[in-house]
DNA sequence: CGCGACGTTGATTTGCCTCAACGATTGTGG
DNA sequence: CCACAATCGTTGAGGCAAATCAACGTCGCG
């Protein structure tokens, strides 16, 4: 029984001692070595995946043949490809452990039992779904507002310590920039 | 009673007709002339719009005082902004009508009376969350993959209709370019 | 009619990419 | 435990996509 996710669910709703161990039968305890896959391209993605620890990347190969971080999945984050989830098709996303990483998978499948059994589940999820579209909206503000030195500033004084866990390379790929350019900026 | 409504909440939940009578009883229309303003940086969103007619922009003033387009939304889409409407914080954004607009008002007050009276309703927001995200990291991906001209004409051939509707300089900042080279491109 | 909104054109500048080569560090197998 | 190979960051030269700035043409509308 992990202590961090009750914690985390009940920031979102309201939930007993019986529900929350309800939830937790719909989880499955997983783990990955540094580089491993969680999601490969091609592949249909079939859960949702709740970090406890460690830190992963989304990304994908662009016409250019270069990967293309979307973003970074980092303790107490879920972390999956929505797109391939929810419609089912062949995922473009490769999902990748950038360090050992521990995971609790809660498969789609199952997701639509737990939405009966413990109703409140469906308000968990919109609410989770409400910050992570805010997030991903305020990053495109972002993005269209700063230049690339703005940018990588901004980034580390907001995550001085996550910078630290990640190759720059990464960093710069997140950031849509190259990572030559990347090094020029920190002189 | 709107019809196309009714079409579209019954895309993503089942609902009877007396549910369906409660949640129409918790919008309010609203109409908005041309350039007409439904909400304006500083103040705080209160609500969720559902277009029923028209077309909006949703945009901010960036850092170095030009306009940025974060979306538009067209007939039978929703349009708020989420950061605001949901953290309560004033907005950083201005949503403005570009035609004549009919709306649905849904406040953000009265949805959580929704979301007890209804309860499919948390799943419906859910849903169109989660479409929404997709969108938007959909979006995200050809904006890191294409060039200028190749996201200008994947754009028109994707909406031809909709190119229509709007100005070009206004199509031009949606595509995170200037007005001059996108005219530029269209030789 | 006259003004404001919109699109265009061209000259110039620049932020960032590309490519290639070179250290420094890490790790891994013999 | 050493040697060699990846992996990662850096540097510099050259090039290009797109921005900037300014000016001008045109339409539609009050």
């Amino acid at each position: 029984m992990n202590s961090d996710l009750a914690a985390y669910i009940r920031r979102y709703i309201e939930i007993d001692e019986e529900q929350l161990a309800h939830f937790h039968s719909y989880l499955t305890p997983k783990k990955l070595g540094k580089k491993q896959y969680l999601l490969r391209a091609g592949q249909t993605c079939k859960g949702r995946y709740y970090i406890t620890k460690g830190c992963l990347r989304l990304y994908y190969i662009d016409t250019k043949g270069h990967e293309q971080i979307i973003h970074f999945g980092i303790e107490n984050w879920w972390i999956t490809d929505y797109d391939s989830l929810l419609n089912g098709g062949p995922s473009r996303m490769n999902i990748q452990a950038i360090e050992p990483v521990e995971l609790l998978e809660l498969s789609e499948n199952s997701l639509s039992e737990l939405y009966l059994k413990v109703p409140q589940t469906e308000r968990l999820f919109r609410s989770i779904m409400e910050r992570t579209y805010i997030a991903i909206q305020r990053r495109m503000e972002y993005m269209f507002s700063l230049n690339s030195e703005e940018l990588y500033k901004s980034f580390i004084t907001a995550n001085p310590k996550f910078v630290q866990r990640v190759p720059q390379y990464m960093l710069a790929s997140y950031l849509g920039i190259t990572p030559e350019y990347l090094s020029a900026l920190r002189k």
